[in-house]
This record gives structure tokens, sequence and C-alpha cells, in this order.
DNA sequence: GTTAGCACTCAAAGGCGTTGAGTGCTAAAA
DNA sequence: TTTTAGCACTCAACGCCTTTGAGTGCTAAC
């Protein structure tokens, strides 16, 4: 598609451009980047990148930056992958295997580690509870009608919440209903759980069963923001696409609607994903890019995360990053078995 | 202190300041707020309210602005307080009621609230555990050796953590000491729960009651940041005087560093306090004043909770907004019994 | 004690020329 | 045919200057 001199002025323009944050002229790149041939050669090389759609020109007398079509080449077939030491790999797992005994804790701290690692804001979306399985339900009487479901559910999460019920429950009663469902939910998914349980419990179990159900369903439900965890917000207050306070605040804003994050982050393929400014974003965020990965109970994907900055940021080190806390929050949610 | 009209002067700076964020000249006043006097006369009775120190200049041709002493007074003596029409206080009582089942959940939405009402960022400090009272212990089985360690303490704060345990324990086991902790906690605080009740479980249970005693302090113990919420910290944006992204940064830095608020919103005396300016910060949050009011439950104060803005904020509607929320969770929390 | 008048100050805004990084085009060199 | 040196041109950024106007303090008259 372009030829290979073409490709290395790209990737010059793109690489500088990310470090400096201004636009790059053929001076600069004659002279950083030795390419044996004169500015001149480079400004007409500029010149067709930038008729292709791969370069932007602020202004007549300004140097180029890339366009959303040359992150994207870039991204896809120009830039170095980047690479860990078993050291750094080994200082993230031992960072994150602190916390690892509960999910939604550990979740939360490998958002943490990925903001400070990236110095970019980052989100996780934990898994939707249809994920999960049920490993155990605890019912505890808090007040004459009120009633605490405690659901535990693999792997390692803790739902639990205070339920008001039609009548007073004695606490033998709710010992009762607790190992009966038990008994009939251990080892399935919500997603099983469809109405063809949900019967066989009321048929099973009669009246009893119902208020079962009844409990179980009210105690699943929970708000959609509470699936997303976000971390790192500040840190794009050091980029200097947002020293305008308004863009700044524009982003900060969109960043904290956090259902956006949830249809952003779809769970479809495997690996890394790389979103690139307009590419597929509410109309919000401008010029930022979004780089995303799933992550997985034994091959089976449950949720995902990723960071957001502007579009000028240093791909390589982010996708590197994404993946590494992806793959080791995978391995660490697998060995919890 | 100061006379009539040294008070009316300064009153009238302040609340214009407030409005318009420009320093405010003895024109303006004269128009603005009939005082019956003429410019030059309030430009000296500014310059004797300048050397007590109660207004500043920030240049000399240019108007007065209040100091942190002028804002002090103004808080102490000057304001109107205001008040809400039954209406407004329904409003409230009705949204912050929809949560009330669950006291963690009740706090973030009177923190959420706060901030939307003040268009300010808030802070709540959850009731340490200390403050709580045990209702009811349950130990769940996770895994060969770990166990699922629940607490329902009230006002209807469910803790839970999953511990490691020294040897593996059986379901039947766990309903034992479930059953044992019940008896020996329900209805004690943990501040009560010193060295004299673990040793009295140790010699009652034996060897199971050391087991007992050690999952009960492992499934207590929280970090010290997942006691605080805060929220809209975004709409600081909005202020002028955090329209250079520095400043901003700088706040919104020390704003996420939790521990911070928790030595600022003591819980000493009752009522709603006022911290202006310098008079009690930490020195990252430059001209920053906080409005903070404790909440209890039945006479008992647990926790805290605020508002940070900068201190040209509007200190009677902020001190009504901090009141009304922390006494409304105060009755909501109290009526949890 | 109050106020009109006046000289004075100074930040903010606007105008204006300079600078310099960068371009595209042309014509010569390879 | 491709590369490059040379050159005229563009334009944002910067510094400098002037103007403007809001505001003051002082003085003298009311």
């Amino acid at each position: 598609m372009l030829d290979d001199r073409k490709s290395r002025v790209l990737r010059a323009v793109i690489e500088d451009y990310i470090e400096t944050a201004e636009p790059v002229g053929s001076r600069t790149i004659a002279r950083k980047h030795r390419l044996g041939v004169s500015p001149a050669t480079i400004r007409n090389e500029m010149a067709d990148l930038e008729e292709t759609g791969y370069l932007e020109q602020p202004h007549v007398s300004a140097g180029r930056i890339p366009s959303d079509k040359g992150y994207r080449f870039y991204v896809d077939a120009l830039m170095e992958p980047m690479s860990f030491t078993l050291e750094q790999y080994r200082q993230v797992y031992s960072e994150m295997i602190k916390h690892y005994r509960e999910m939604e804790r550990l979740i939360q701290e490998a958002g943490k580690l990925l903001a400070s690692l990236t110095q970019s804001a980052a989100i996780v979306v934990a898994p939707p509870i249809e994920q999960l399985t049920f490993q155990h339900v605890q019912l505890i009487p808090v007040d004459e009608r009120d009633v605490l479901v405690v659901l535990l559910l693999h792997p390692n999460v803790v739902k639990n919440k205070i339920v008001r019920t039609e009548r007073a429950f004695s606490s033998a009663e709710l010992i009762q209903l607790s190992v009966g469902l038990n008994q009939k939910l251990k080892g399935i998914t919500y997603r099983d759980l469809g109405p063809t349980v949900l019967r066989e419990i009321v048929g099973e179990f009669g009246e009893i069963g119902q208020v079962m159900v009844e409990l179980l369903v009210r105690g699943l439900s929970s708000e959609k923001d509470e699936q997303v965890y976000s971390s790192g917000m500040t840190h794009i207050l050091n980029q200097p696409e947002f020293k305008d306070v308004e863009k700044a605040k524009a982003f900060l804003e969109a960043f904290e609607q956090k259902e956006l994050w949830l249809n952003l982050l779809g769970e479809d393929s495997q690996g890394v994903r790389v979103k690139i400014g307009k590419e597929n974003f509410h109309s919000d965020i401008q010029d930022c890019s979004l780089v995303t990965a799933t992550y997985h109970v034994g091959g089976h994907v449950i949720g995902s995360l990723g960071i957001v900055g502007p579009t000028r940021m240093e791909y390589a080190r982010m996708v590197a990053m994404v993946e590494l806390i992806a793959s080791t929050l995978s391995e660490l949610l697998t060995d919890m078995k």
C-alpha cells in the first residue's frame, strides 16, 4: 500500500509527534531519523501522505500531524510491539496477587495498576452476574421483614443486598430456604437460571419456592454503574491536549458516565483492540483513543478493561500494558478455581 | 467590632465577589446596594476594612476582594442563613429514602446528592467499624481453606471478606463457629470488643475460639480509603478559580487522596463547621474552604460529610445544604432501627 | 463627617512589526 | 526520472507599544 520510504516517513512523523505533541516538519525528520534523503524529498513524500489522508496540516506553514487513518496504519502495520522483561512481568504479578482472594478487589486493583503504569485513565468492566457461577446462597435475617441475601459466586465474587419481604420469616425458615436454594443452584450459572429453573424451584418447593425465587432475583439486581470501575482520571490533565480546561472538563464529565463504557468495551473479540479517534466514539470525547482487552476465566470471556487517552498516545506501550494486565488478571482469576 | 456601616460594606463586597468572582469597586457597591452614601465614603470604609485585614487588594488600581478573615466574619456574623421550603426538604428526603435499606449505599447516595445540589465536590466519610454494633456473623465456605466472613452490623452495614485459614474447616464446623460467634457478639460494638471479650471467647471455646477470633479480626480489617466516598469532582472545573489547568490538577490530585479527608473531617463538634482558606488546610489545596457536618444514629456521631470548594463560595447555601443532607441522613439512619 | 474633583496606577486588550519554522515550486544535478 | 538546492511565500507566536478604563487615594469644599 505504502512504499517503504513512505512508511518510514509516516512512522517518523507519528513517533515524533507522539513524543513532542508538536507538528513535525521535514527538516526535523531528516535530522532525527537518518533516512538518507534531504528535507525536500521528505517534503514531497509528506505531501503525498497528506494527499492520501495519512497526515494532516494544521495550517499551511506548520508541520504535519497524523490523521486517524495515519494512526490506524501505524498501529496495524508500523509500530514495533513492545515486550517486557521477566522482571517487569513478575512485578505486575506480585502487585496483583496481593489482592487476589476477592475478585472485585482484584479487578479494582488491576484498574489502578493499569492507570498507574500507563499514566492514563483506566476503565475496568466487572463481569455481569450472568457470567458467574453460583457457589453459595445465604439468607440472613436483618429485621422483621428485611433479609440480607448473600451470594457467593465463582470466581470469588460476593454480592449482598438487603431485601424487604412480603411477610416475616424466622431464622429457622431462612436457613431452610438457604439450604433449598443451595441445592438447586450450586454450580449453575445465572445464564442457565432461565424461567425453567425458576419454575422448577417453585414446583419443588411450592409457595416457599416462590419466595426463594423472589429473594434471589431481587438479591441479584444491581445497578449498571456498579459494574464499571475507573481510575487515574487526573492523569490526562498532564497531556498538553487537555491544557484547555473546557476540554478537560468535557473529557472528565464523559469519563464519569459509567454506562458509556459498558457499551464501548464490548466483549466480542479476543486480544487487544485499539479504537482511534472518531472510529468509534461517543461525540463527547473528542480526539481520544481507546485501548481495550478482555479478560477471561478458563478461556471464557467475562469482562473487559482498557485505557483512554488522546489519539496522540504511545500505542506500542499502551497495547503492551493492557495486554499484560489483562492476561495477568485472567491468569489469576483462572487460578482461583 | 465593626460598626454597622462597615459591616454592610463588607457584606456587600463579599456577596458581590461571591457572585462575580471579580474584585469589587466602590462604585459598584454604591450602585447595587443602596447604602445611601457616595462611592468616596465607601472608599474610605473599604480602606479601613483593608487596614484591619478584612479585605485585600490584588493590585492598587483594582477593587477589593475578601480575605480569609473577611469570610470568617461573614460566615460567623453577616450572612443570612438560608432555609428550605417543606417541598425542597421532601424532595431530598424522598431521593434518599430510595436507597435506605443499606447504609453504605445510602451514604454514597447522600454524597452524590450533596455534590449535585451544591455543584461542588463532596466527601462522605463512612462510619469506621468501631462505631457499629454486631448483628450477625456468618462464615461461609469458599474453598478448602478459604472462608467468606460476612458481618452484618447495625445500622445495616454489610462487610464481607474472604480469609485464608490455617487449616481446613467443614461446612458443619463453620456453621458451629458462626453460631458461637453470634452468641457472644450480638448487640455489642466493636469498641466493646476489646481483648477482654476476645479472651472470653478463647476461654469459652478453647482452641476453636482462637480460630473464631482470628477470622473475626481479619474479617473486620479494611483499608482506610474504603471509608471515604467522593463525588462531583468535576464540578469545581466550572469555577473560574480553576480555569488554570495546573490548579485544577493540583486540586483533583489532592482530592483523590482519600486518607487526607479522614483527618480533615474530624468528628469532634456538632453542627455544621466551616473551615476557610488557610485555617486548616493541607498545603496542596490552596484557596479552598470546607463545609462539613457530622451525621449520627440516635445522637451518637458515627461519620461526617461535607463539601470542598473555592474560598469564594456561597457559604449560606453550602452550609444549609450540608446541614440538610446530614440531618436527613441521620434521620434515616436512626429510623433504620 | 461626607462628597466632588482630580491626578495617578496598572491590568487588560488591541495593534503592529519581527521572527522563524515550515511549506510548495522551480530548475539544476544526479 | 528522481533528488535536491534555492527561493519566495505563509502564518502562528512573540514581544513591544499604546490605549482604555476601572479603580484608587488625596485634597478641598460642602
